[in-house]
DNA sequence: TAAAAAATTTAGACTAGGCTAAATTTTTTT
DNA sequence: AAAAAAATTTAGCCTAGTCTAAATTTTTTA
């Protein structure tokens, strides 16, 4: 049978929150996730596990089955592909886009997605730099490290954020930061560990340990 | 408040039944069309009365008030230009779409209508001929005449379909009719009232009385 | 115009998802 | 190794939307 919103909802977090280790979620973390109280989350996982969606045993927190695995990745295809509509044709923000693909990710259809990603040219990354998986359901992460573990004089590329909100992505628009940009980091301070980088080039700019921590670069 | 997925179609199945005329719309009518019974459509209008959606007495059949009629129109604008994106941008036919508008149109968003609108280039008129309502809630129905009452020998333009029934409409597809068609009425025959029609000047085919009601055409 | 038929509403119940408060289990501290 | 704290589950309840069966109102028919 068909799976509800907010089952895939659950999937989707339950995903995310796993890991690429893949290990168990709690029922606290799922409660904060889903912004709902943890005995209505012990409810659904019942549910779930029922479902053959998840592995679950009272107390001992939940993975993902085979089976469950695969529907979070379709989930999760959906939202990156429609990510990609709302801001390569529609021309949204890549900070506006989360909310509305987060309603589009539930329309089933299969053909309609892979109708779409071909309209899209099949692309490999959302807005946020985050990896699409393919038609078969392969999602491979790719290992990028946090501009914090970055040596000062390195010269790296911006592939992504750990943070999705809006004010974060906001604030590397004003900061000139956006995906692709080479950021070298010119000075580390030891007080609150914010750093000096050069974008692109460009003029220097200060970035607090905070953002610092929320971007994924690569080395070049 | 928002209005959720079934409230949604009530309004946009209210707006259908009542016709151009606004009419009261029984309440077995809407159970046939919302696939529920008369029981449930009964909870549902109290529902939508007491939103101050709908015109609602007890036994007397509704109306949708204004502010329905808004949310209605919204809801229309929505499915036709996701029709629209469905066949012009992703490629699919005319009778493969409406099940997954059915879905599309309830996605929220104000903002992201207005894009898609943008990006389809304000298109006045959905796959299946019908209007699309503008931005700010203007639908004017235009009003062609079905192929029944056109006189043998005159030419007329295929403008729209009255059954959306993917049947109906791969039907059409084998018989070469599309939007746009010249068609000419050749012959009637009085017993079945069957037609012999020409299609953009190509060769006569046969179609039956029930087609013919179904094809909303217009005098050149 | 009264009886029969049809349409509609009411009553009572169910499922999905959610909540609070209380009970239970696991983990952490003494 | 208890006791205390934290995490989780259970119990009981709620709303949206649906259903069936019974009651009521409206419409049709004789
Ligand atoms: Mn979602
Ligand atoms: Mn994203
Ligand atoms: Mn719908
Ligand atoms: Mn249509």
């Amino acid at each position: 049978m068909q799976n509800s919103f907010t089952e895939e909802n659950y999937l989707k977090i339950i995903h995310a929150l796993s890991g690429r280790d893949g290990g168990e979620v709690s029922t606290n973390a799922l409660a904060e996730s889903t912004a709902t109280r943890a005995a209505s989350v012990t409810d659904m996982l019942r549910k779930l596990a029922e479902k053959g969606l998840i592995n679950y045993k009272k107390y001992q927190g939940v993975t993902l089955t085979e089976q469950g695995e695969k529907v979070a990745i379709k989930v999760i295809r959906k939202h990156r592909l429609w990510e990609v509509f709302l801001v390569e044709k529609l021309g949204f923000g890549w900070d506006e886009v989360h909310d509305i693909a987060e309603e589009l990710e539930h329309i089933p259809s299969e053909v309609l997605v892979e109708k779409l990603d071909t309209f899209l040219g099949h692309p490999k990354f959302d807005p946020h730099g985050d990896p699409i998986p393919d038609a078969k359901g392969n999602l491979t992460e790719p290992d990028y490290k946090v501009l914090t573990d970055v040596q000062i004089g390195e010269k790296v590329r911006m592939m992504g954020v750990l943070d999705h909100a809006p004010s974060f992505l906001q604030h590397l628009d004003r900061s000139g930061i956006k995906l692709g940009s080479i950021i070298q980091v010119k000075e580390i301070n030891e007080y609150d560990k914010s750093a000096s980088v050069q974008i692109d080039g460009g003029e220097s700019l200060f970035i607090s340990l905070e953002v610092s921590k929320n971007l994924l670069v690569q080395r070049r």
